[in-house]
DNA sequence: GTTCTGACA
DNA sequence: TGTCAGGA
């Protein structure tokens, strides 16, 4: 029985793939001892340590590349610097994990908001929301993949964010997106009338919107510009074909009702 | 049965 | 990075 070991026992042992080990070969950063008669490559304990050093810089986020170079020539400091590099990204890593986690808490929050909920409205408090602009749509036109291409010039990812269109008075639409600080629009904080539904086809819209107002109307609610119409893209997830949406309008105080407050949540900051 | 190289998704 | 073919 030979000391050395076969690649397939080298990767056993180190808990890694045959083709992990010649990839590693191919790039000339681990060796075989010594190639045998049958052209096996064979391995001894050098190769072992060698191995595991390789593997820990790859756990540690370096490249490929990066190792041929630091087993080469780097000193104490280097690899130090490496160390600190490495736990910089791991630190990012975990930020996007943590949106990540986030969102599908949301997500799940609002299947939970949503189910139950069709057709119902309900006065909700709502916290200051800050909107950029994202595409402009004529009055009575639909939103169409070509419009999308022309106008979206840093487009989000669809399937996870709320978008907002802002109907104004005329019926001109504004499409917008979250923004983390104020931005081209401001919906105010205060008590909103919210209604929840699906939909199958988004020429279904307008009745939902006309039967809005026709609730708001029927409870005496003073709303104020805009209507909000949100589209969570992302429920659809739970029910295959439909489209979520939420539309919502503030509701007026008195006093502001008695200036005639209006197109206060313009903020063009342009 | 195991490993080799090379190619491919 | 995994998988497959075809040969040793």
């Amino acid at each position: 029985m030979k000391e050395e070991i076969t690649i397939s026992e080298l990767a056993r042992i180190m808990n890694v793939s045959v083709h992990q080990i010649r990839y590693f070969e191919e790039k000339e950063i681990l060796h075989p001892a010594y190639t045998d008669d049958n052209s096996y490559r064979m391995y001894c304990m050098d190769q072992v340590y060698e191995l595991a050093q390789i593997l820990l810089l790859r756990r540690l986020g370096v490249s490929v590349p990066s190792i041929k170079q630091s087993l080469a020539s780097f000193t104490e400091g280097q690899y130090e610097e490496l160390l600190h590099h490495s736990l910089l990204e791991t630190t990012a890593q975990m930020e996007k994990l943590q949106k990540h986690q986030q969102f599908i808490s949301k997500v799940l929050q609002e299947q939970q908001n949503s189910t139950g909920q069709t057709e119902q409205y309900q006065v909700k408090q709502r916290k200051v929301v800050f909107l950029t602009r994202w595409i402009e749509m004529e009055p009575h036109t639909t939103l169409h993949a070509r419009l999308l291409a022309e106008q979206a010039a840093h487009p989000p990812n669809l399937f996870e964010t709320d978008i907002h269109y802002l109907y104004d008075s005329s019926n001109a639409i504004t499409i917008c997106l979250e923004a983390e600080q104020p931005n081209d629009f401001v919906l105010s904080a205060g008590d909103y009338l919210s209604s929840h539904f699906l939909l199958e086809h988004e020429n279904e819209l307008d009745q939902w919107i006309e039967r809005f107002h026709e609730h708001a109307a029927a409870h005496s609610y003073v709303l104020a510009e805009p209507l909000i119409l949100i589209e969570k893209s992302y429920l659809s997830l739970f029910s295959q074909g439909t489209l979520h949406y939420e539309i919502l309008k503030r509701i007026e105080s008195k006093d502001e009702a008695r200036e005639g407050a209006q197109d206060d949540y313009h903020a063009d900051y342009n």
